[in-house]
DNA sequence: GCGGGTGTTCACGC
DNA sequence: CGCGTGAACACCCG
């Protein structure tokens, strides 16, 4: 579910209220969601521990456990959320379950993880689909995790010539295809492609090798303008999404193409929204301005 | 009942 | 070995 702006959202949330107070219990309702088959063991370790800052690697949650050298990353796959609640009030969010009066109930039976924090403050990792992980590493095994990322889109690593450079690694493929591979950049969801495709006016079939200097550096620049925007937005909310304060995430209100097949082009207001399969994932497109 | 879904990995068949 | 496709994970929804 969560791209590079819902898990940026989420990761600060929970900094404002996680770091540095001591886990006095953990609560492993779904063991198979921890990866290595090590519950037990790191429900075990976590207690009397404090969290540092939490990182973010693509749509990887790094949580540093302080005093240890370990740490815990977590994954979302496509529905995982975490809830932060304190005193009966919803202060972090995630996607989650809501009630007849649009409130978020936490616990709920997704409620997979329960991280209980010493002052009073709980963690709550729902994930319906079950397909997100908890992982304890040690600093060379997230050193070997980090490494296969690729160039992170926020960061001032993320340089045009560097885009470029990976752009140039794969000229058959097709430009959705790489734009997805977070061995190449880092963060970019289905979403997210299908929007910066739009706003670069270039079709997610095109092959890399094939797209022109101004295609390619729009693309760069489409990237960069898009996750920023949707990240000072809280993300997107296209089902059920909510924030730190309980809010939807407000980049749905600038989606152009995804979700909106057969409606009229937003931008050329000629074209009609297709959508097609494509690497294994619906993709929008409009036939018109995209080239 | 069927297919699709903000993600990723693995098993195949060329 | 590289590439592409499809399934798998589990559950809801139209």
């Amino acid at each position: 579910m969560p791209e590079l702006p819902e898990v940026e959202t989420i990761r600060r949330s929970l900094n404002r209220y996680v770091p540095q107070i001591a886990v006095t219990k953990v609560l492993i309702h779904k063991p198979k969601l921890i990866h290595g088959g090590k519950a037990r063991a790191m429900q075990f370790f976590l207690k009397g521990k404090k969290f540092g800052i939490i990182e973010r690697r693509g749509k990887l949650l790094i949580w540093p456990i302080a005093n240890s050298s370990q740490y815990l990353l977590t994954h979302l796959k496509m529905t995982g959320q975490f809830i932060y609640k304190d005193k009966n009030k919803i202060i972090a969010g995630g996607h989650s379950e809501k009630n007849s009066d649009d409130a978020l109930v936490v616990p709920n039976k997704y409620t997979h993880i329960e991280i209980y924090l010493k002052n009073g403050g709980i963690i709550y990792y729902n994930d319906m689909r079950q397909f997100g992980y908890f992982k304890l590493v040690n600093q060379k095994q997230l050193a070997k995790v980090v490494q296969k990322f690729g160039i992170e889109p926020l960061t001032k690593g993320f340089t045009i010539n560097n885009f470029f450079q990976v752009l140039q690694t794969k000229k058959k493929s097709k430009i959705k295809q790489i734009l997805l591979d977070q061995t190449k950049i880092a963060g970019l969801g289905n979403i997210y492609v299908d929007e910066i495709l739009h706003a670069a006016r270039v079709r997610p079939t095109r092959r890399v090798g094939r797209l022109n200097l101004v295609e390619k550096k729009t693309l760069y620049q489409k990237i960069t303008a898009i996750l920023k925007r949707a990240v000072k937005e809280r993300g997107t909310t296209f089902s059920d999404y909510l924030d730190a304060d309980g809010n939807k995430g407000n980049y749905i209100k600038y989606l152009r193409v995804y979700g909106r097949a057969g409606e009229p082009c937003l931008t050329c207001k000629v074209g009609k929204i297709k959508k097609i399969k494509l690497v294994g994932r619906g993709t929008h497109y409009c036939p018109n301005c995209q080239k």
